[in-house]
DNA sequence: CGCCCGGATGTTACCGGTAACATCCCCTTG
DNA sequence: CAAGGGGATGTTACCGGTAACATCCGGGCG
């Protein structure tokens, strides 16, 4: 805008080696720049660069000194290129603001750079068939060896068509361990804990604030507490629906803080239960000392501080994230695609002070 | 480790492109591959694929029909090599852990992947000077035409000077804005009214929980208030520095509950202003009633759900997100940096339950 | 003394896509 | 009817790095 180059199309010669001024690209080193400050041949440095066998030692410090002199650096593209491998891996998500995923991405992160891997964001804006869609066609253009595809299962089923048949694929919380490989938190044991951990208290049973229906994961979570419940004999009261949120949860609160018969609750997610917590202070029903509320995630340093500390699921995100890079790479070290199937993260529950036996004689 | 290859070196001939079985690499389609099978060059399907100036009909058909067969996906790494560039952006940063950095990551992702640009992520593991030089070094090497830094000025000027001078930065909240440029959160704005608020509700000072030494973003929230303080002519108490946790906010919490002067607290973020309320609860002093409290961040979803619902500063981060981008992409296409500056994202203060007029008689 | 060997270094070709240029052919026009 | 023009398509070269092969050289040994 600001000079005479109306296009880009010309400014293409003019750029003697010598000049840094360079307008738009290639100002970057190459080896051959390198190679010819240190009077050797690009192959040579190359070897140096690498590490490679046999390089004279003086002949090995006038390449490193050229390099430092320049400011060298490789070109990842043209290694690419050659090798046919980017050394990089895909997260395709939809949203960052749940803890969970953005514990999750983090410990992908970290162990994908400790085998020297990047980590490319894929996200993915709306839950909509196109947004998905456009992120999976997209795939197929970005530099990338593997994917790693964080999001609800239900959703998947209706475009995992669209996958790019030979693109590495791991997924995460998602039922599709039948065709891909699979890791996940193991939500139904969390959930067989929790509502176990109410019974043993005493509670006669236990009710359900459950997450969207198109999640998969609150889908076990839900299948799980009935099973328990079943198991046990008792009564199943009715699935109370929520969206993952505090307000969803505040919302169901309010209606169950008029179910006399109801001491115990077990939150989909710990969001939810917050809710109930506020919505059940308000109605004046005591926790614990009325009502029993167990959450699922024990998002830190939130969970532990609410009034009262919440006892919920704890989640081990940073396994997830690890079981995920290692899945990566097995696959592309492999060459092929392993075995698809399932691996399961522990969960464990973690009592603190909103769970107590229900009042007496309430029986 | 099931077949009788036991090295990599030897797989190179042997597989014809015909064979879809190739062990290691090259199973990817090329260009090439879909020009023989239209039957034309593979400059032609270079033009159908970008689009290109006159390509006759019939021609384009077939060669549209070779690549959906074959599956052909653009390589990007060559069309990289090519053009010089990756359209890709990187972001250091420390901790996806505080929402702020997975909040504004996701702004950043989503912009960029509006912008046709990917987001490579490049995590810092400790913040350590080693780790961080290993991050700057490996930026070096890595696929990216731009780069985002989230993390502490203040660590981040003991090692700038490895930043390789060659690539466009933009950093978030920095104190760098006079070398690279900065997006920055209004941090003095929102203290100030946060104070100001509080002295307001009629107090005759506030008390200030600080975050970390080494926090650039906390020396600004306590410089604010500090400020505040002064020029409204009130004592300025003694700083309580945390280190962001709840934990460390409720152990404050638990000596201020101590102090009868104390009848307001500004908390540099949510999670200690939690802890505050914490302590305050147990020590059997009330919110609001006897002491305000007010927060900084707004986490979504938690800061208004705790008891009493928390009055804090509220971020966009996304809108920093958002300028983040928009700096990096005008580096990019401005090709060289554009002039250092700090760009100021305002703040707002949410007024919700935890802040009251000071009991009275407490005068 | 000449041959061979091996270490050090240079040369060539290739990865996949595309700009620039070359070619070909058909159709218009003087 | 020949020349010219332009649209459609092919050919060449290059981006940067590196494997494979070629070359060069000095020294040990028969």
């Amino acid at each position: 805008m600001s000079s005479s180059t109306p296009d880009a199309g010309e400014s293409r010669h003019d750029d003697p080696p010598t000049a840094p001024v360079g307008r738009r690209r290639k100002q970057r080193v190459s080896m051959a720049d390198v190679a010819r400050l240190a009077g050797v041949s690009s192959q040579t440095v190359s070897r140096v660069a690498n590490g490679h066998s046999s390089v004279v030692e003086s002949t090995r410090d006038q390449v490193l000194e050229a390099m430092r002199t320049l400011g060298y650096r490789p070109n990842s593209a043209a290694r690419a290129l050659k090798y046919g491998e980017f050394r990089t891996i895909g997260v395709i998500l939809f949203s960052l603001s749940s803890t969970g995923n953005s514990r999750t991405l983090e410990a992908i992160a970290t162990h994908a750079a400790a085998e020297g891997y990047a980590i490319t964001l894929i996200p993915v804006a709306a839950r909509t068939q196109d947004h998905v869609q456009g992120a999976f066609t997209r795939l197929g253009e970005l530099a990338v060896d593997a994917v790693i595809v964080i999001m609800e299962a239900h959703l998947l089923d209706t475009v995992s068509f669209t996958l790019p048949p030979d693109v590495h694929v791991v997924m995460v919380d998602s039922d599709a361990g039948d065709r891909y490989s699979v890791v996940d938190t193991d939500q139904a044991d969390g959930a067989r804990q929790a509502v176990q951990h109410l019974l043993n208290l005493g509670h006669r049973t236990v009710w359900h604030v459950a997450g969207p229906a198109e999640s998969f994961a609150a889908e076990r979570r839900t299948a799980a507490w009935r099973k328990v419940l079943e198991s046990a004999g008792r009564e199943v009261p009715p699935v109370r629906r929520g969206d993952w949120s505090s307000e969803s949860g505040y919302r169901i609160g309010l209606e169950l803080a008029d179910e006399p018969s109801c001491t115990a609750v077990f939150a989909a997610n710990d969001q939810m239960a917050v809710g109930l917590l506020r919505a059940f202070g308000e109605k004046g029903r005591r926790v614990p000392a009325d009502v029993s509320v167990v959450g699922f995630d024990d998002v830190p340093g939130t969970a532990a501080w609410f009034v009262p500390p919440l006892t919920t699921v704890h989640q081990d995100f940073a396994e997830v994230g690890r079981r995920c890079v290692q899945g990566a790479l097995d696959q592309i070290r492999g060459g092929r695609h392993p075995a698809p199937g399932t691996t399961l993260v522990p969960t464990r529950l973690v009592v603190r002070q909103s769970t107590a036996p229900p009042p007496t004689g309430s029986e």
